[in-house]
DNA sequence: TTAATTTAGTTCGATATCGTACTATTAGAG
DNA sequence: CTCTAATAGTACGATATCGAACTAAATTAA
């Protein structure tokens, strides 16, 4: 292949991940309560999964989000009462975020609408198209994370 | 594979799309002037490869965004005097959106700077990631958009 | 130990996004 | 032809995003 066509391949895999995310992220934010967002959504997921809790600098790093705009969503987040925040104990500029039990049941009964409404998408797909490119992107992913300093 | 482990996959493919997309958006607002966003440049390149240009409402279906905020980058293209709006002589509700040639120039220049900025990441994965992933992510893109209806 | 540097997070201000409600125009029904 | 419904785009307002400058705490150097 040519490399101009090479090029042009990168170009296109990069526009169809801005439109699928579009998509993907308005059909969940039709689900979410008032403005929230399907990444704060994602952060929710992320604290759900991590009974520990993580600092506002590690998600921001985690869903490469500027820290000012962390500081917003988690601000958020807790307002809802699904996360808390509390002063790291191990150093104390820090913070540590955490999922609460509404947090947890808000996430899964969310989840299950969007199972719902993404059910007819994955009949008829089916598994394959997700599982062959995962790996791709989750390389790409790193790559391009690891390029960033 | 479990049903539950596809929809884990399921999950972190979207996942890895959303943070592609801010990676790479973040990378290319870098060389963008002011305000500018990714998606206001995908649409830039989207009018200088169609001549005949487009109207807001087919713009805001290709790019998945709502038409108000269409509107809103439209004419913060134009005041950059990237694109021209002028009213469809064919329906007068409606406009056609054109690339000026500042617009193709700007593009180039910029798809330039971002090829450079992207060299070492291509360099080290070789094409293939981008190759195979291609036709799946237009496969789903696809099937998400028919089903929003 | 003290001073300088680095780091975590926030405040502030500018701009982007997008839902609701609106206007202008076109299409369709009778 | 006229009236109603649908459609393209916009104004407005609320909220999200994020860069620059800041504060406080921790780390490193001297």
């Amino acid at each position: 292949m040519k490399p101009e066509d090479e090029t042009n391949e990168v170009y296109r895999f990069f526009t169809e991940v801005g439109i699928i995310n579009q998509l993907i992220s308005t059909k969940l934010e039709a689900f979410l309560p008032g403005r929230m967002t399907a990444t704060q959504f994602g952060i929710l997921g992320h604290l759900v999964r991590r009974p520990d809790g993580e600092t506002p600098l590690q998600l921001s790093n985690a869903f490469q989000v500027p820290k000012t705009s962390m500081t917003h969503m988690l601000a958020s987040l807790e307002n809802h009462a699904l996360i808390t925040l509390e002063t790291n104990p191990n150093d104390k500029r820090s913070k540590i975020a955490r999922s609460t039990p509404q947090g947890a049941e808000f996430l899964k009964a969310c989840m299950e609408r969007m199972s719902e409404a993404l059910a007819p998408v994955l009949s008829e797909l089916g598994p394959e198209p997700f599982h062959r490119s995962l790996p791709n992107l989750t390389l790409i992913r790193e790559t391009l994370d690891n390029e960033r300093d």
